[in-house]
DNA sequence: CTGGAAGCGGACGCAGGCGTCCGTTAGCGT
DNA sequence: ACGCTAACGGACGCCTGCGTCCGCTTCCAG
């Protein structure tokens, strides 16, 4: 890790700044992002002060841990969208998103948030436009069904969060399953039933 | 409402005990169940003294509160199970279930919680437990896939708590059409992939 | 009408989180 | 080696929710 971002930090200063993140992230992950920031510090093994010095926001810590995940999920769908058959692109950016929230609990309710920091909502736009673009592309093969709209994979992505389940394989095994229901739901065939009116449930 | 159950209260005390109830309804539908007590006081118009002489445990109050979406609950099921068409009867089910969670937010979360009162794991289990037997009779019919478990219905109303979408209107859109979408997935039909190992999300 | 008990709710003490201040410690440049 | 200063974290005051106590009010039976 070892940021270095403004001005180079003193040695010790750094290690708990890293300390700080690591404790985060884990912490998020297991419990979602109602974790208190002092338990964030206590984990760290640091004061409540050096927390607040180094993230005097809550959204700055956030924005700090979920970098890595950010870039997690950016890789997966840019590899969804570089896949030569769409319908097959589509469908490992819903497993893998899916298994990357059951992972980590807090990054989903910070991506999908309604009100989302101002980053995310940009990252969120971003990827939801490469992905609107690669289901138009799995449309037009003719494996995803032609009701779809975008708002879908929202509502699917979503739905993960609704599987607060305490462990973390049981969680991870549910997110699975969910996603290769959700697949079946999503593709084209000849049984598809007519679908009531799509809900908007964030802003891109 | 008017309750009477346990040797008659005082009119006065009748009438804030309605009250409460329905201030705690509204309240939990609303926001969900992580509401506090005091402003469920605050809502009834009493103090806080009054709110726990009635119920001293949270959990009294909820399973007062949801006594009511209980006994719709529970008629909802046996309505389904009741259905000639298993199939149609099981999807009546989960639409209804989806949409009564989205309109009621806190009575899925109590209801599904992993550690319940025992009155709520009771119920659970009995209506999960006619819902595994209608949903082998539209198995059975040839309608419902074959390597549906009941826990995948626990799944997909686990999955409509993600939906924590503030406007009431697009939480019950939301919910209808990813209800929609999980009956779509679960119709037997040729294209059915293999899904995963089952979860088991609840005990029943 | 009236006595007494059921009922009421303001107020209390406790606990825990918040964000900040400041006296002390320890890294690092010279 | 040394001193400057960044960095640390214990402790503080504030706030909010919790569950309970107790003096006042109100209902209702006789």
């Amino acid at each position: 890790m070892t940021e270095t971002l403004p001005h180079k930090l003193r040695s010790d200063a750094q290690t708990n700044r890293d300390r700080i993140l690591e404790a985060a992230r884990s912490l998020y992950a297991e419990q979602g992002l109602e974790v208190t920031m002092r338990e964030v510090a206590r984990r760290a093994g640091v004061g409540p002060a050096t927390l607040y010095r180094r993230f005097p926001a809550r959204q700055a810590l956030l924005e700090a841990v979920f970098d890595d995940e950010l870039r997690t999920c950016r890789g997966v769908v840019e590899e969804g969208c570089a896949d030569p058959d769409p319908w097959h692109g589509f469908t490992s950016v819903i497993e893998e998103l899916s298994v990357l929230n059951a992972a980590n609990k807090g990054f989903v309710d910070a991506f999908l948030a309604e009100r989302p920091s101002e980053t995310f909502a940009e990252h969120r736009s971003a990827l939801l436009v490469k992905l609107d673009g690669l289901a138009r592309r799995a449309q037009a093969a003719g494996r995803l069904r032609p009701d779809f709209v975008i708002d879908d994979l929202v509502l699917v992505l979503l739905a993960g969060r609704g599987l607060a389940i305490t462990s973390k394989p049981a969680r991870v095994a549910a997110a699975r399953r969910l996603a290769a229901l959700a697949i079946d739901a999503l593709r084209a065939s000849g049984t598809n039933a007519p679908l009531p009116p799509p809900p908007r449930a964030v802003e891109f």
